[in-house]
DNA sequence: CGGTATCCCAATTGATACTG
DNA sequence: CAGTATCAATTGGGATACCG
């Protein structure tokens, strides 16, 4: 059958993918956004509501850096920081809905 | 603002779906059996290259408590066994392709 | 208020050896 | 051939403290 790996199957772009969205608040925050369009970073806490400092700011700043958000920030004490999808963040969103509504008609299935 | 977590956004049919496919192979192990339809384990094995012994059965076995995939089992000496799609995994493809499409589109971006 | 750094524990994965 | 078992290495995440 002589099977090479190579790219029978390009996976590459799915991984690419992935690699955004891996990271276990990642999807959420997205879905936030997606939803409350703007949100500082202590609402967006708050939102969430059990996950850890380190762990939110560490996604949004990977979420930042893959250019999924944009992050706002106001120079005045006390700071205020914005977060809101980016363009490319708006048309991930669309995606990750189908998958979820996969996810609604199979939970329960078997 | 009062945010309440609740479900302003319901992901848990994300989470679920990301958990039958999270695990670093069964993304790569659907797309193959999507393409090929029936394959052996030791084809399998042979297709995604580096993959190890133990993480190929665990990933299987995975796929298939999940109902993903089916497992025939033949009774002979040496042991024959093949994998292929179940119904739902079936289903499941389609979206994948879809994230797999924005990862194309977005890989070089920025 | 928003963010970083450190330390520690839990979960995943890899290497290797063994089995029916 | 198609697994399972064991152990080591790596990674991910939580708690906490500190900084501008």
């Amino acid at each position: 059958m002589e099977m090479i790996e190579e790219d029978l199957v390009n996976v590459r772009p799915f991984a690419y993918a992935m690699s955004l969205i891996d990271g276990k608040w990642k999807v959420l925050i997205l879905f936030w956004l997606w939803k409350k369009e703007i949100l500082r970073y202590g609402e967006l806490k708050r939102a969430l509501g059990t996950i850890t400092h380190k762990m939110l700011s560490g996604q949004l700043k990977e979420l930042e850096k893959d250019d999924l958000v944009i992050r706002k920030e106001y120079p005045q004490v006390p700071p205020k920081v914005e977060y809101k999808l980016s363009q490319k963040g708006q048309t991930l969103m669309p995606v990750l809905q189908t998958l979820c509504t996969w996810g609604t008609d199979h939970m329960d299935d078997k």
